[in-house]
RNA sequence: GCCCCCUUCGUCUAAUGGUUAGGACGUCAGGUUUUCAACCUGAAAACAGGAGUUCAAUUCUCCUAGGGGGUACCA
């Protein structure tokens, strides 16, 4: 059976590292595999979930490359979890609850001070008819209870082995609220059965929520599919990863110029065997994906790490992948251009820079005024090539004498007005001769 | 409180019941570029702690500590 996966977050926010991580390894899995990967919005909590979220989750998909076969969203779907609902009720696992959330808190509190787990004690299930009449008749409309089966509950999980979780030690789960409206869990299963959906690949938050989940598959009557939960990111003290941290989020992240490949190369080579290294394109990372180079430990998400791995990115873009952007900020120079500054880049906007450098104007700066006389007089006829500025130096040491950092330093501040930079070898042909005549008489060009 | 997972250089990790515990990033030093970056070479740098099993434990077991996750009418 094909592959298909799913990445389902909910636009309540913003998409972080950590979202991305998930997103990321069902990609790459999906691409591996030839698979398909669903992005399903779950937004069955109308309260919180909107439209600009939804839009952003799908810019920061885009951005990153990261592409999907078909969206869902769950707000489309009730008639089916009200089908769902019907059949567990009819299969005698589904029953109401009338506790209020201040009782079931106050209940929870008292387990906890007598040192008991937390765990739902069932009371509704006990309830006689006559007793849900009598809630029913004052108006009080009941929330849904999941009736777990007490049993261990086994799966071989794709990234931690097999996994046992007790069901007797949960409570059950509450699928349908007093409102009428949906939680996730029932939600989630329907929709990962009726999408087909062959392999359950997330954060290893979830791991306790695949038991119930199993039980649901099977009192649906469905196949249970293949499960996987990866470690969580913490952050670079070894925190962990807040919703709120802007620095971490995809839009910050590329508000601050970082590459949107240097996001997924750190993010789908962190906590795994392969090193942190830069990589050509997104498929060249699903090449190398296997669910066993996943470390069980969390992994830190350190935002310098991805800038230093930024810039080892960024200078092996060709220059057809940034052609369009360089123009767009206004840096024309073509491939001459990017190959003579790519070097020198921190993030891409840094070329602008040097694109003024090369292209003026530029107020140069005159630190020795003979030896940019000398320069001016001994300035060679155009067309001017990456020897050009070999030979300019000798006969400048020549005439003046001058040699090292003397000689240098005053030229390379009157030609680019900056201490340091790109070798003037490459610089010199892409100045030309008229801006170069210029900016050693002292002039803005 | 209870349950689950994790712990090897600063960071991400590899390996192994007997190894000089390997690599990558970073750091430091040298080279190169008469600048910076890039590049090349080299160096420093780790088995969380304590018991136990064993001829031998970083590796297996237990305990402790620390980190992460869960324990919702959140997802």
């Amino acid at each position: 059976m094909a592959v298909t996966v799913r990445f389902a977050p909910s636009p309540t926010g913003r998409i972080h590292a950590g979202n991305i991580r998930t997103a990321l390894i069902n990609w790459m899995f999906a691409h591996a595999t030839h698979g398909r990967l669903i992005l399903r919005l779950d937004d069955t909590d109308a309260e919180r979930s909107t439209e600009e979220f939804a839009n952003g989750i799908r810019e920061d998909l885009s951005w990153l490359g990261l592409d999907w076969a078909e969206e869902v969203r769950q707000s489309d779907r009730f008639t089916r979890y009200d089908e769902a609902v019907e059949k567990l009720k009819a299969g005698g696992r589904l029953y109401p609850a009338y506790e209020t959330p201040e009782e079931l808190e106050l209940k929870r509190k008292r387990q906890l001070a007598r040192g008991r787990p937390p765990v739902y004690d069932r009371a509704a299930l006990k309830l006689t008819p006559e007793e849900r009449a009598g809630f029913d008749a004052e108006g009080r409309k009941p929330h849904w209870r999941f009736e777990l089966e007490s049993r261990d509950v086994v799966w071989d999980d794709l990234m931690r082995g097999r996994q046992h979780v007790d069901a007797a030690s949960l409570s059950d789960p509450v699928l349908v609220r007093a409102d009428g409206t949906y939680l996730y869990t029932l939600p989630s299963v329907v929709d990962d059965i009726d999408l087909g959906i062959t392999h359950v690949i997330r954060g290893e938050d979830h791991v306790v929520n695949t038991a119930p989940q199993i039980q649901l598959f099977e009192a649906l009557s469905a196949t249970t599919p293949a499960f996987g939960h990866h470690s969580l990111l913490v952050g670079a003290e070894g925190q962990a990863l807040s919703k709120r941290d802007r620095s971490l989020s995809i839009e910050g992240l590329r508000e601050e110029g970082i590459e949107a490949l240097a996001v997924t190369t750190y993010v789908a080579t962190l906590g795994t065997s392969d090193p942190v290294a830069p990589h050509a394109n997104l498929d060249e990372l699903a090449r190398g994906f296997e669910f066993g180079k996943l470390s069980r430990a969390p992994a830190r998400f350190d935002p310098h790490e991805l800038r230093l791995l930024n810039a080892k990115v960024l200078h092996m873009l060709p220059f057809s992948v940034v052609a369009g952007r360089l123009s767009a900020m206004g840096a024309g120079g073509g491939e001459a251009f990017w190959h003579a500054v790519r070097s020198n880049l921190a993030v891409l906007a840094d070329a602008e820079v040097w694109w003024r450098v090369v292209n003026g104007p530029l107020a140069p700066v005159i630190t020795d005024a003979s030896i940019c006389e000398q320069a001016l007089a001994l300035l060679p006829p155009e067309p001017w090539d990456g020897s050009t500025w070999e030979r300019l130096a000798a006969d400048v040491k020549q005439a003046t004498g001058a040699k090292g950092k003397a000689l240098f330093q005053p030229l390379r501040l009157a030609l680019t007005a900056r201490e340091h930079g790109p070798e003037l070898k490459h610089l010199l042909p892409l100045i030309g001769k008229a801006r170069a005549t210029a900016r050693l008489e002292g002039k803005t060009a």
